[in-house]
DNA sequence: CCTACCGATCGGTAGG
DNA sequence: CCTACCGATCGGTAGG
């Protein structure tokens, strides 16, 4: 990927995340980047094209990330704190990207919406295999494994909803007390 | 309403969960009541109707429960519980509705849009209200109210993407479970 | 990367 | 609820 595409990409992006990509036009897209809409389609394919290109790049992030805790030695605990902190760092440093990526993957069509689902259920599956892990070693409750694991996901990838490059929590802050709340739940444990 | 209104907005409804709002055209919506896209118009103003009806009939429902939960003399373990129980209830028993409410708000426009997220902040400061209860009962940890509201929020609202209708759990099941995770957590409790 | 342009489809209206 | 229709906009191509 060139440079120049590259940048083009990143606007393309930037103006998707705002509508939305069903109600983003070309036109749109062309104009952030003060060019005709023609001359974006020497750049990619079609409009499609930014989608996929989009939603496989932050697939290939995830993916890499959860083989990188499931390679580790550790125990449970770590592993799934390590894999919400490379989550949550994706998603932050990627923030159009990544928004584009939760919202508007359903607008892939044909063989790429299959093949972005297999890839997702792979990921998915990891995070699954590390609930697994800590039933295993006996730290986490026997609860029903796909279930956790979705709803660890669901509250992870909410927080593209409220993250801001400048706010508060950076996004170790916001892996941490993440992590804490799935682990240990609101309540106060009983001494 | 009449009947027949209700019934079109039904047929919309489970038309616009498919593709989404700005990717489902009125002709589309008009095809599955195999009637003239142009005679929609004799019981909506515009497309736009629609999807107002529908995210507004939603936030009403939403808005009843929490008051209802905070209405009543229950420690904040129990409201919290009721809190998501009924609000499971809602999304399952309304499950297209819901599926638009929460993907497909950002497409409202002016002070449609405005009005939608004055009602939505509304709710999220119920549930705030709960937590902020258990904090000063004693029995909640003192997490960021915010952080810890939007979080129950996210991984209650994500079980439209998986939640069918004959699947092996009902709803009363689902929230059970969504609020025994929510308040324990993973982690087992060292006794 | 632009000019010039295309057929298709869009949301919506007039009038019955 | 339909027929007939509208202007605007859509994604995209040909050719340079």
């Amino acid at each position: 990927m060139t440079e120049r595409k590259r940048e083009i990409l990143a606007s393309s992006q930037s103006v998707l995340k705002e509508k939305g990509y069903a109600a983003t036009s070309v036109r749109d897209i062309a104009k952030a980047l003060e060019m005709e809409p023609a001359s974006l389609y020497s750049h990619f394919k079609n409009k499609e094209d930014i989608l996929k290109i989009t939603c496989f790049d932050m697939a290939d992030k995830f993916e890499l990330a959860v083989r990188e805790v499931n390679d580790i030695y550790f125990n449970a605990e770590e592993k799934l704190r390590l894999a919400i902190k490379l989550h949550v760092e994706i998603l932050t440093q990627n923030l159009d990207s990544a928004i584009i990526f939760i919202r508007d993957w359903r607008n892939l069509t044909g063989t790429a919406l299959e093949q972005f689902l297999t890839k997702r259920n792979a990921y998915e599956k990891g995070f699954r295999e590390i609930v697994q892990t800590g039933i295993d070693e006996g730290v986490f409750n026997e609860t029903d494994k796909k279930f956790a694991a979705l709803t660890i996901l669901s509250s992870v990838n909410w927080i593209v909803e409220w993250y801001k490059v400048d706010g508060k929590l950076n996004a170790e802050q916001i892996a941490d007390k993440l992590s804490n709340f799935i682990l240990s739940g609101l309540k106060k444990e009983m001494i």
